[in-house]
RNA sequence: UGGGGCGUCGCCAAGUGGUAAGGCAACGGGUUUUGAUCCCGUCAUUCGUAGGUUCGAGUCCUUCCGCCCCAGCCA
């Protein structure tokens, strides 16, 4: 058996060929958020980069909060990060690591940049360096600080340290070369002061390193051989060098770079997510629809479902547009293999058997799964008085519908076939009732006569069967690309997006259920209990793929 | 007009000078007590463009075109 081999992506063979020539002798990545927000769909794509890398070449992988403003970052998404990056199924080398927790090693390197000369404490304002540092295509102009003695800096340095400085009255920069064609070397700023309390760190710093300073260095400080970010950070790689060659650091990162993921129909930026959440369009960060890994959970996603996914589309340095149906068909197929069956009517329609005696129940057994014998059979009771879905119901209809026409047959899933008499209508001409009758002898064997049913479709015995509520999800936007060109996004906003159904009937067996719990609801597509138990409520994952034509 | 990155099927993506993998989607057909799953088949004479090198180019060189990112004391 000739087994193919997946071709490595541009990552793994640079990582193959630093293990393989020695340039490195363990591989060690780190996944570094900033919690200043929940995690997306496009950070499950990072971390399963990052942690399947170290897993695939026996290596490790740090979590890293890259905590190093503390005005946009809380408890609350540390926490949530913490617990999506488990929930994928992935484990952190040792402790998690804070940014915050380096500062003292950080300024103390700062202090070093100083000493000799490559830094100096700079007085202009915010305003005025962003006119000093020229345009895309004009140089800048050296800032009139940029000269100060060491020892000038150094006291300076120590002054914005101990607080004696407003807020944007000074910053610490880098001297590099304001005439770069790269705008990240023109002086970059290395500290700013911010008098803020910090999650970690409390009220101990009152200047915090940029992320340009920071991140290398974190980097170097445990060990990371490979570090990986995307796309954009690529402009800053040779400022990332540059700080490792002028600094005393333990080890020599290198960094590298992939396109981030985009989705269509889909949103993917923490800010536009943020605002999502706080102005109400959205029942929180981890509400299904939202494309966070939260939002994904409580949908009834899962783990192995979304890795398929980032394995599945790659790893390059092209920043393209993936199809949500990508993402869809790999829940699909996850589901489809391990969900167990049930069946649900969302909009019943009681059908009243004629012949069937009314005192009469009885038991009959479907199995769990079509073609998985492991999961149990279930029992279904079944009565004279039946549910169906309302759509499964017509008076007349033409060749192509397979479902129940008056005067026609349809199989009950695992049951009886029946044939329906007579539509009961109410006053306003709505069918309110169906009187049918059950083909006897019909529970797993055709029709006798030899007429087969066309088709077959799910019901729930009306005497003993499961209430509840039905959330069923549709995309959050109509627009393939809500976040695209100037548009505002939220009027992409599908307003389809969430429907609840309140008068939904299943199977007994349902109401024993317990959160989280996915099922394939036959014929309507999957769904899981919702994470909140205090109602017994279904939240449809993604439905059946539907091929019906006509 | 500066710097960085990218252009292979509708979408993602292999290909690393020897004659265009795979997945998603789509479309045919078969099986089916889910219009699901599964199975089988179709789907790039051509790799943004124009030249050149070579016995041979998606792969090398040159030209042009297009798209993305950078002027936060955000990351």
């Amino acid at each position: 058996m000739s087994v193919e081999e997946k071709p490595l992506n541009f990552l793994e063979q640079i990582i193959k060929k630093d293990l393989a020539e020695g340039a490195c002798k363990k591989l060690v990545t780190r996944f570094p958020p900033e919690p200043n927000g929940y995690l997306h769909i496009g950070h499950a794509k990072s971390i399963c980069l990052n942690f399947g890398l170290a897993e695939t070449f026996g290596g490790e992988c740090n979590l890293r909060f890259d905590d190093t403003n503390p005005a946009k970052e809380e408890m609350e998404y540390v926490e949530a990060i913490k617990k999506d990056v488990e929930w994928l199924g992935y484990r952190w080398a040792g402790e998690v690591r804070y940014a915050s927790s380096y500062f003292d090693t950080l300024y103390s390197w700062a202090q070093h940049l100083v000493e000799t000369g490559k830094a100096y404490v700079c007085d202009l304002s915010a305003d005025e360096a962003r006119e000093y540092r020229g345009t895309l295509t004009e140089p800048g102009k050296n800032s009139p600080y940029r000269e100060r003695s060491a020892a000038e800096n150094l006291s300076l340095l120590e002054g914005m340290k101990c607080g004696e400085f407003d807020e944007g009255s000074r910053v610490l920069r880098a001297k590099i070369d304001m005439s770069s064609g790269n705008i990240n070397l023109r002086d970059p700023i290395l500290y700013r002061i911010r008098k803020q309390h910090h999650h970690q760190t409390g009220d101990k710093w009152c200047i915090y390193p940029t992320y340009d300073f920071a991140h290398g260095q974190e980097d170097a400080i445990e060990g990371i051989t490979h570090s990986i970010c995307t796309l954009e950070f690529a402009d800053h790689r040779p400022l990332y060098e540059w700080l490792i060659e002028n600094l005393p650091v333990p080890a020599k990162p290198k960094q590298y770079e992939f396109g981030r993921l985009n989705l269509n129909y889909t949103v993917t930026s923490k800010r536009k997510l943020k605002q999502l959440v706080d102005e109400g369009h959205v029942d929180g960060w981890d509400d299904p629809r939202m494309p966070t890994i939260a939002g994904y959970r409580r949908r009834g996603y899962s783990p192995a479902a979304l890795r398929k996914f980032c394995e599945m589309i790659g790893v390059t340095k092209s920043d393209g547009v993936v199809d949500v149906a990508m993402l869809e068909h790999a829940i699909r197929d996850d589901l489809d293999k391990n969900a167990p069956r049930a069946m649900c009517v969302i909009n019943p329609l009681k059908v009243v058997l004629t012949n069937y005696p009314e005192d009469k129940t009885e038991r009959l057994t479907a199995p769990g799964h079509p073609n998985r014998d492991d999961l149990p059979a279930r029992e279904l009771p079944f009565g004279r008085e039946v549910y169906i879905e309302a759509d499964d119901f017509r008076e007349e209809a033409n060749k192509k519908y397979k479902r129940l026409v008056i005067g026609k047959r349809v199989r009950l899933r695992s049951a009886y076939v029946i044939e329906a008499d007579e539509a009961i209508k109410n006053a306003a001409g709505e069918i309110v009732e169906v009187r049918a009758r059950i083909i006897e002898g019909t529970v797993g064997n055709d029709p006798e006569d030899g007429v087969k049913p066309k088709g077959v479709i799910q019901w729930v015995a009306a005497h003993e069967c499961a209430n509840f509520t039905v959330n069923l999800y549709d995309r959050l936007f109509n627009d393939v690309a809500p976040d695209a060109g100037g548009k505002d996004f939220l009027s992409c906003i599908n307003p389809d997006s969430l429907v609840v159904k309140t008068n939904c009937k299943g199977e007994v067996g349902l109401s024993a259920t317990t959160p989280g719990q996915g099922f394939q609801f036959e014929r309507e597509g999957y769904f899981c209990r919702d994470l909140d138990d205090s109602k017994l409520v279904f939240n449809r994952t993604i439905s059946l793929r539907d091929t019906f034509v006509g």
